[in-house]
DNA sequence: AACGGTGCTTTGAACGTTCAAGATGGCTTA
DNA sequence: TAAGCCATCTTGAACGTTCAAAGCACCGTT
């Protein structure tokens, strides 16, 4: 315990004090952290012990200012009306507990359009010497990727560059693997006629999502003319689109839905209805999103964690050949994983 | 446009530079940026030109190496499990906002236990200077904000410091104003039996709801008992927690719900059994989460922004005063609001 | 005995800012 | 006219670290 004032605003050990202590000198001290190699067996002991008795830590600031690294990585915090499915949340969550890890830092800051996000990275960069950015929510064209790119400024994005010929660094999930998992379950079921609620088109994930429905279908000779909706990611639309399909003459019984919003809004309609889980009803949402687990709903995961591990080795790897040949960047694509509830 | 090599790493300008170049000295131009009422018009204007044209700005590791101050804040992030109610992501995102047009940045971080927060707290404050933390989900015996008082560390939390007798600044939301708001308008729609679906006993916010309700109640003369439900923060619970205040002999027509899922639970039990919204079945949510408005579920807003300017104000109120006398803690109570859709 | 190398250590400077103190010159006041 | 004051501006030091260079002792070669 420490005396009254708290400790972090007074005394507290610096590389000089614990220099003194152990008899060395300043640089010494720092190479016993640094670059230990350098540094004979004994010293490098008798240096540790003071440093582990003082409890000695270095300053950041002192030496980001010197070194002109931060140890700090910022993300974009999506408004909470865009980050419906919780993925972003998520994602942030394991990103900085990943980030912890090895030592790094998270900077959160909210941009409302690609503009202001970039006078953001201005800002970011000019007054903390950032270490990289990890970017969500690419679109085809996005500028701010761009921007990044053409400043030199370390980055990764959660999610490939749909569409644009942007060459970065990328982790991403493969969605189309993960709705084909979902379809081939339902198939195995026994389901025949597995239907598809997708997004609108022009979305790179959406369509992805939907190409896995359809591979799945066709590997296993099913129809899918007749069986894929498009609308907005919404319950309600969800929750239409399915009464709608189901008054097709030779209805779906089984659903994929390209999120779980969309599919939760398909299973209240099936449940509305006394469709109970089973032969004539089944349905698989994207996201796992928490209302999914707590409703019950089958969904596919996305595996947030190493995504967020993936964004960190681009980005330590950027940073480490920050000077050096551009290299080709690092794409990361990774398995999402279906998690079975009671809705199929 | 810069040349090939990224501005932030290269050149930039420095308090030096910009010195030279408006032929004064490096002080002269600190005090325009820090102190403009020790210089003189015509040279601020000078100096303030070469800030313009050069676009300098200060760099943050100098600052924060003298000054101990950073300029970060930093908060906790619940883990997606504990933030049901997307009010943890919806506040980071105000504050976060908020803050950065004070100049503030933020910084996040993850923990489980208290034990491990306040590890956190420690390896946050040796490494980077932080001004301040603001912290959510506080609960009864929070070692928290004892340790971090005990350390004359400044932060704020949201949510009141609930039957501890912890002295410190907080904001928070007037649960119990929110709910009997929220009651009093189904009572003015007619509803003479309101129920209340609420928490399990033991939280300070539950039992501040609830109060609210049968306030209400009391002030318009109707009755509360038998019509009030306690249940895990769950769409399930709410759902056959309604289910089964309708078995009653005389069975409640509107709903309250100490939380947004509760209450979609309640709605869909309503919806199940084709009652509409109207004289025989209302229901009110509390968070206006996005799940709220798009299942157009009426809901008590929380103000966000204004609970994250208010620990802001709280923030920076302690960092001026930070060695003066201590002072006594901001208490600051809001008032949400309700937002009316088409459930009630 | 001089030389080059290697392993370990120290020294001075630098990063870019702010603080504390001092310098300059004009104006007021005794 | 000297003293004091104020407004304005400058200088040197300090914050705590790392970089670049050098020093020193010891070794094996020549």
């Amino acid at each position: 315990m420490q005396g009254p004032v708290s400790r972090w605003r007074s005394t507290r050990p610096t590389l000089e004090s614990v220099a003194r202590e152990a008899a060395v000198s300043r640089q010494t001290v720092s190479n016993v952290l640094n670059a230990p190699h350098l540094v004979s067996e004994e010293t490098r002991r008798r240096v540790e012990d003071v440093i582990a008795r003082t409890g000695y830590r270095p300053v950041r600031a002192a030496q980001t200012l010197r070194t002109r690294r931060s140890y700090l990585i910022a993300v974009g915090l999506q408004t909470p009306a865009e980050d419906r499915g919780e993925v972003g949340h998520g994602f942030l969550h394991a990103l900085t507990e990943r980030a912890q890890a090895r030592g790094y830092r998270t900077l959160v800051y909210t941009a409302g359009n690609d503009k202001s996000e970039i006078s953001t990275y201005e800002n970011l960069l000019s007054d903390y010497d950032l270490d990289g950015f990890v970017l969500t929510g690419t679109h085809t064209g996005d500028e701010r990727t761009a921007w990044l790119s053409r400043h030199h400024i370390p980055f990764v994005t959660f999610g490939r560059p749909w569409g644009s010929a942007a060459r970065h660094s990328w982790a991403d999930v493969d969605g189309a693997a993960g709705i084909r998992a979902a379809t081939d379950h339902l198939i195995g079921l026994g389901h025949h006629r597995v239907a598809f609620l997708g997004w609108p088109e022009g979305s790179g994930v959406g369509e992805d999502r939907r190409a896995g429905w359809e591979v799945a279908c066709r590997a296993a000779a099913l129809p899918t003319s007749g069986l894929a909706a498009r609308m907005d990611n919404s319950f309600a639309a969800g929750r239409s689109a399915c009464a709608e399909l189901l008054q097709a003459d030779d209805p779906p019984t089984a659903f994929v839905g390209v999120s779980d919003v969309i599919a939760l809004g398909a299973w209240s309609e099936l449940a509305a209805r006394g469709l109970q889980p089973g032969p004539q009803a089944a349905v698989v949402g994207f996201d796992d999103s928490a209302a999914a687990a707590l409703a019950g709903l089958s969904s596919v995961a996305q595996p947030l964690s190493e995504v967020a591990s993936a964004c960190l080795d681009c980005l330590q790897k950027l940073q480490e050949h920050a000077d050096g040949p551009a290299g080709s960047p690092d794409e990361v694509l990774l398995e999402p994983r279906l998690i079975l509830r009671s809705s199929a």
